[in-house]
DNA sequence: TCGTAGTTACGTACACCGTACGTAGTGCGG
DNA sequence: CCGCACTACGTACGGTGTACGTAACTACGA
């Protein structure tokens, strides 16, 4: 088979191994744990199909022989970092198995700087993105509401994680791309923003501005986003 | 001015006319414009330095005169898609004009497709992104809490917006850049949920799709999730 | 008033990207 | 045992961001 299918395919049906042939060299854990060790290190925007080849020890081109498109790889990679989360039997507090989720769930991807942006519904299909939806399900198997509603709050408490995480991590990922510290983009992006403030036009920032309450608690904001989301669906 | 600063800078404090030399051709909000304008038709990825200046009409390295980075483009797409926001005066009832904004934003994503992919607080010190937030906050006026919460409440906000709207234009978005429709692709991804389903090893996602509780309410999954957001802060 | 320094404009060039295509070799199914 | 489906991979194409060099232009300091 050369070329690709001209009909929509998802990478996790198509087998491993195909029956003719030479055996392949690799298994798609091997490719996703190539790609991941990019990632990490050099940041999502290194790992280029040339570079996950040479960390394979391949030719290029025969990376698509296991990944059909560059998409099918970013999928890979999620689902291989996900096979990393602990489900423990539900304890009968849905509140506390949930956080306990999401606190796992936000660990990995401080680990994995790049998984929140590529954290879409699209690759929610994966092998162990349904184990993951499956499980948080089953933290909720005691609650009275419809599948619907449950949903509605899995959803929820995915977006504060993901979103949560990515602006912990922005300035960080942001200078690995950038010709100057982090610090000095902090320090110019401040800056910026007291000249601003400076002009009158943002009042209610100013005073903000005053008062300098010290150091986010980024620990503690997180957890009260959550605490909240959870409270918002249990009257 | 050849070549690039080694210093980190924020392109709004730079002047938008310097002293010296030939008046510029083309403003910032021009080329915003054109980027803008390249992005709602074809999609983020076409974007290209090349494509904005061909559509200024301009060779494609005098786009550095103006914008210093690739990076900088995107931040001035953002900066002026935020231009349409209306701030009518707070009507007292925070809750009303957090949500009255809220929709405005969801519009505007809907109309700017690319929008949450570019969201990220480091673009969050454009001057429409600071009368966003000093905006948030005058509807905040009236409620008794410290500014580090009402932060956390706009925060909230904005999260729920962006990952509610790039979610529901998450597969059309995705389906612009490959060779099949919309409705294949939609068809290849159920079509595998189901037989995976059918495996028994998701059985509570199995109950769920015995129901078939018929097409989502996309309008009303986002009202509840922000008024649920809303409330949660509203003890 | 007149250099001249700093700006705008932009063509060329480089390194890198995803991937279409062609070819060679390999091993299972009929 | 034949033939086909598969693996492997080199080459090449059209795209990307942007460094660098050069030419034209204008506002300011002397």
């Amino acid at each position: 088979m050369v070329g690709r299918p001209a009909v929509p395919e998802v990478i996790w049906a198509r087998p491993e191994r195909a029956g003719r042939g030479p055996r392949p060299a690799f298994s798609r854990a091997d490719i996703a744990a190539a790609a991941v060790r990019i990632a990490d290190a050099e940041g999502l925007d290194a790992v280029s199909m040339r570079k996950v080849a040479a960390e394979l020890g391949c030719g290029t081109m025969s990376l698509y022989n296991y990944v059909p498109r560059k998409e099918d790889l970013y999928e890979l990679m999620l689902d291989a970092v996900s096979g990393g989360y602990e489900f423990p039997e539900p304890s009968g507090d849905w509140r506390a198995d949930l956080i306990a989720l999401a606190h796992q769930a936000r660990e990995m991807m401080q680990r994995h700087t790049w998984v929140p942006r590529l954290m879409s519904p699209v690759y929610g299909f994966s092998p162990n993105a349904l184990r993951y939806l499956e499980y948080s399900l089953s933290c909720l198997d005691g609650v009275d509401a419809r599948f619907g509603e449950k949903m509605e709050l899995i959803a929820m408490v995915t977006s504060v994680v993901t979103t949560y995480v990515a602006n912990e991590i922005a300035t960080a990922e942001r200078s690995r791309s950038l010709p100057w510290s982090e610090e000095q983009e902090h320090a110019a992006r401040t800056g910026y923003l007291i000249s601003q403030i400076a002009t009158g036009k943002y009042p209610r920032m100013a005073a903000a501005f005053a008062e300098d309450p010290g150091p986010i608690d980024l620990d503690g904001v997180f957890d009260r986003a959550l605490r909240r989301v959870l409270d918002s669906f249990d009257r």
